[in-house]
DNA sequence: TTATATAGTTTACATCCGTAAACGTCAAAA
DNA sequence: TTTTGACGTTTACGGATGTAAACTATATAA
């Protein structure tokens, strides 16, 4: 089985996918109110991104009358997930840790999500290293 | 006073600023060297970034004999922290919970990292509210 | 039946990005 | 002094992106 290409999403094209997601299917007159209120978008350029989505592979459409209602076809929480990892990916790795702190304590959490991360934290403390050496540079383990 | 406008660092200019960040001054000799081993780029692609990366002012250039010494103009750990929450402010701010912890389940992390975080979330927790809403739709606050 | 609105498709277009080659200069080697 | 490199600058070039107008087909209102 063709195993399933990273797909690229890009910035434009994510707020259309949230946008979709959060609602399970749209019609394109939907989503063009929707991201003319969100992002002060044309109609084209939903148009476009949805085309580009379903090009893409990231969405799908099903006729419906004459017109077309759009669908994801990929899930949420792993190409969250996936964006999330690939950008920490590219991160100093000495440094993701201060990078967390300092995220964790701008975002808003609920309750259960701090609770789910001591949980995991305290997990992930019973095999913890010292210290994470920096990836930067080939042979330098310093910053 | 000019404000610093957010400068848009990309993906392959980012790995040139982690080289730079670690080692604090490079010459093009030495990073194309580095990048050579570590990205498999040649010396003239390492020359466009750079000459991209003084373009933006995240670069500067020292002349230093025949050749020129490159210094970072902006700080590493700001620079990371930025580019982490851009991305999380992008994403459905009800799934930013789980997203966090999925990503701490799959990082390394060193025990002070480990116990800077639990310090954050202890003091959160004290605030934190009982759930978030979704803020994908406008008017939707349900995923 | 004919005009109109609407949905989708095609084309546009400047800019950014990844990836370099080509070119001009100046210093060091021969 | 002439040749050869090393270094920075200019040019290249296809593809992605943001942003949208133009065009086409069709369903619906008149």
């Amino acid at each position: 089985m063709e195993a399933q290409t990273q797909l690229e999403i890009s910035d434009a094209e994510w707020e259309v996918m949230r946008v979709t997601w959060t609602l399970g299917s749209v019609t394109s007159s939907q989503m063009a109110e929707i991201m003319a209120e969100k992002m002060g978008w044309k109609t084209a350029t939903v148009k476009t991104l949805l085309g580009r989505l379903i090009k893409k592979g990231a969405l799908r459409a099903e006729k419906n009358g004459r017109a077309f209602t759009y669908y994801p076809t990929v899930d949420e929480q792993p190409s969250m997930d996936e964006a999330v990892e690939t950008l920490f990916g590219h991160l100093c790795q000495m440094r993701v840790g201060q990078t967390l702190t300092d995220l964790v304590g701008k975002l808003t959490l609920s309750q259960a999500d701090i609770g789910q991360l001591q949980t995991v934290l305290a997990e992930k403390a019973k095999t913890a290293p010292a210290e994470v050496d920096c990836d930067c540079v080939p042979g330098v383990t310093k910053c």
